[in-house]
DNA sequence: TGAAACCAGTTGATTGGTCAACTAAAAATG
DNA sequence: CATTTTTAGTTGACCAATCAACTGGTTTCA
């Protein structure tokens, strides 16, 4: 027990302005949740959260565009390109160039990327399972408009 | 299967998987307020977010240290450390070494710092009273109440 | 046509954040 | 005491994310 001179220190913290903030809270759990989920696609697959969102919606679209997932999926185009191309690297994500617009790539999974999918898939949803195993269908309500609500407030540009 | 013309696109995307996960939604409206939050303290007194986080918590805490910080906002000692050299370098924060524990620095604001508070605080404050400003009380009371469950459930090894 | 505007995707610079190794100091223990 | 353990804070390596600039292709339209 240090602190020679009495300071109003620790003693505040709960009522710290930052833990009323919604964001704040939002923040830390978040980042926690994205801690847990990258551990857990990589004991699985050996991915990264980035890259298997990547893999989970080109193979849920079947067939789609760089451009799409990232206006769809509100996902930054050059951390998406540089995302596909390591997964074409990996030989996970087709990339098939359009024959009448050339700029256009239409990506789908490989066989491998299917594989992959596939095997992550169960393992993504029983963890979904598990997150939702404490709260009723009423919180899950509920915070899904909350989190709406959030989203549309947060698009607000006057301040 | 791969069919190769009739690939289920765009259509598809409201009912994608990952759209219904939590964590998911959850990534996507916290980039979204993050990225929000950032431009109102940057416009308002040129701050970024994580340098804000730390005026706020040495401004709430008076007088502080940085593992103190580190441990009752759960933030990373190392970026903590980073964050707090630079605000010392704005001259917005002042560290004062303990005279019996020499390893321990005593964080509080600058006179400028104090300033710098106060000029933030009824925006952030500001902010989040429109972010709650379309959610009622119960919303937000729920809200709390699955945030802390899905920090628990984040903190589970075992999936 | 041909210039301007636009769109798809890439790349580079910069920042934020995590993790682990490290230094220095203090406390605990025997 | 001397040695081990713990604590405070710093640093370096690394990855994720954001932003802006850029390339090359396509559309618009005077």
């Amino acid at each position: 027990m240090n602190s020679p001179d009495l300071a109003p220190t620790d003693a505040t913290f709960g009522d710290l302005p930052l833990h009323q903030y919604l964001t704040y809270r939002l923040s830390r759990v978040q980042a926690k949740l994205n801690a847990q989920g990258a551990r857990v696609l990589h004991e699985a697959v050996g991915l990264t959260l980035s890259q298997w969102r990547v893999i989970a919606l080109v193979g849920a679209a079947g067939q789609t565009r760089l451009s799409v997932l990232a206006r769809e999926a509100a996902l930054d185009k050059g951390l998406l390109s540089r995302n596909v191309k390591s997964l074409i690297a990996q030989g996970l994500i087709l990339a098939r160039q359009d024959d009448i617009d050339h700029r256009i790539q239409h990506l789908s999974l490989s066989a491998e990327g299917k594989r992959v999918f596939e095997r992550a898939l169960p393992v993504t949803r029983m963890r979904q399972e598990w997150l939702r195993a404490d709260l009723t269908e009423e919180e899950i309500r509920t915070f899904r408009t909350v989190l709406d609500k959030l989203e549309i407030a947060s698009e607000r540009l006057e301040f």
